[in-house]
DNA sequence: GCGACAG
DNA sequence: ATCTTGTCGC
């Protein structure tokens, strides 16, 4: 889909697709998603999942995955170009759409505002949010050491994102909306998908199952799940 | 020019 | 991202 892109060409569609970003409250929300890719060394097969759960439960409920052939390479500012059509494929597998998905990956917070989360939030018309393990750009501000606190991420004075202590004594996830969620939303909503690890449940457990698939554990398609299973 | 640089 | 052993700290 973007194996003959440029990064002038990526960087010319980012600016476009940044002007069609909206914001805005979301309502109802009883279900949550995350979505990740996982890939061998050197290989251009991705291994993309989304795995569905519960909110604010977090009780798994079902997952697709499938993997896509890529040649575009990982550049800092230009993930999205790799990882969204993968992403768009397990996606187009989904009957039901999740109220909102966790991307592992940036929003706004973003030299363009124009990062994973966001690039798929426009593509697929979906509320998305963006939840880093490190910081890509802006001026970082560390959090207290208590679980929960959070900084403001700014660009320019602007607040782009946030860094959010998830667990004491390990580094924070940088939060940021990716489309159709308001910055304060994507936050809260992050606070409440923290389990006892550093990673929010729908990233960690979406890193997990897409490992699986890679692994040759699951196989590609759209899976339900019914017990009430502690399997990962 | 130099350093930074999501996954 | 992936490959990998030990090791430090709560």
């Amino acid at each position: 889909m973007y194996d003959n892109f440029s990064f002038e060409d990526a960087t010319a569609l980012q600016l476009a697709l940044a002007k069609q970003l909206k914001f805005q409250q979301l309502e109802n929300i009883s279900t949550i998603a995350g979505a990740d890719i996982s890939f061998n060394k050197n290989s251009t097969t991705m291994f993309a999942g989304i795995v569905i759960l519960s909110y604010p439960e977090m009780i798994l409920k079902a997952y697709a995955l499938e993997t896509f052939e890529t040649s575009f390479p990982y550049k800092a500012g230009f993930l999205g170009f790799k990882e969204v059509p993968a992403l768009l494929k397990a996606w187009d597998l989904i009957p039901e759409k999740p109220d909102v998905l966790v991307l592992d990956g940036n929003g706004i917070l973003h030299p363009r505002r124009m990062g994973v989360a966001s690039h798929f939030g426009i593509l697929a018309n979906q509320p998305a949010i963006g939840c880093a393990k490190s910081i890509l750009h802006g001026e970082n501000h560390i959090p207290e050491n208590v679980r929960y606190s959070t900084s403001a991420i700014t660009s320019h004075g602007e607040t782009i994102g946030y860094a959010l202590r998830t667990k004491i004594n390990c580094a924070p996830v940088y939060v940021s909306a990716g489309h159709l969620i308001t910055q304060e939303q994507s936050l809260a909503i992050m606070k409440k998908c923290i389990g006892n690890y550093r990673i929010p449940e729908p990233t960690r457990l979406t890193h997990d199952v897409v490992n699986d698939f890679r692994t040759g554990k699951l196989k590609a398609g759209y899976h339900l799940v019914n017990q009430p299973l502690t399997l990962f």
